[in-house]
DNA sequence: GACAAATTACGACATTTTTCGTAAATAAGC
DNA sequence: GCTTATTTACGAAAAATGTCGTAATTTGTC
């Protein structure tokens, strides 16, 4: 019962990703950082955030004015559920394939490399 | 402009994925293999289509009754796109640190390693 | 303790996505 | 050519997301 809640919206993902950046942020700092990219007001980032509350994404200590909030979904997991789910719907359900695509059109260093050839061979041996 | 318009829904995905199978289709058809996975309502499957035919995410033949349908966004620019998303909001960017996540959650045959070793190696060449 | 500044709470509304009922159009069989 | 079965067209509404204005609350300052 713990993947199968993982399903935040485009916006919340923004939010989400700001919050594993700093581990807490207020609305405010959330705020500012979002507007580096995109266009809001204060109020609605809030609202998200309030909404995510509730949901359970986030959690927050309240015992100051400020509240500050957390991440209560965790950055790997859902990194896990969302890969998941891609490689279902459009992949085929083959994690290969969404590899080979990954690897193809995304430049990745000699390091890069090297470390997926690590991977790879822990992998081969088992 | 080709790549920005690509932004289809959960349930367009659905059906895209199914017109990349076949090539073509009738709503029926599309239908009946939806039921497989989910439940829905013929003429919501419908609507559906017509909707991504006037947001041209789909060609369709209407010189009979029954229309055929036909995806106009191809399977490899569709993932690229969403991959490319995915791997800018969840993975920081790096492309890399997503091919780890998924070789490492997600089962691949003796078979799919080699041909990913040999993907590896082509680029490590160059 | 009154005032100002910042924050939260709340409700309402706009937009997008999903759903489906009903009517009109089309085609096939008899 | 009439009936029946199937399909499309269309409109409406439900549900989910995203937006923001306004009021209430809290805190710090003088």
């Amino acid at each position: 019962m713990s993947t199968k809640t993982i399903k935040p919206t485009e916006s919340e993902l923004e939010i989400l990703t700001i919050l594993w950046e700093r581990t807490h942020a207020s609305v405010r700092e959330v705020h500012e950082e979002l507007l580096k990219t995109k266009e809001a007001g204060y109020t609605t980032t809030l609202k998200l955030m309030q909404i995510m509350f509730e949901k359970g994404l986030v959690k927050r200590d309240d015992s100051y004015k400020t509240h500050i909030y957390q991440a209560s979904v965790s950055k790997e997991k859902t990194q896990k559920h969302l890969l998941g789910k891609m490689i279902d719907t459009l992949f085929g359900g083959s994690p290969t394939e969404l590899v080979i695509q990954a690897l193809g059109n995304h430049k990745a260093s000699p390091a890069e490399l090297e470390e997926i050839q690590r991977i790879l061979n822990n992998l081969k041996n088992q």
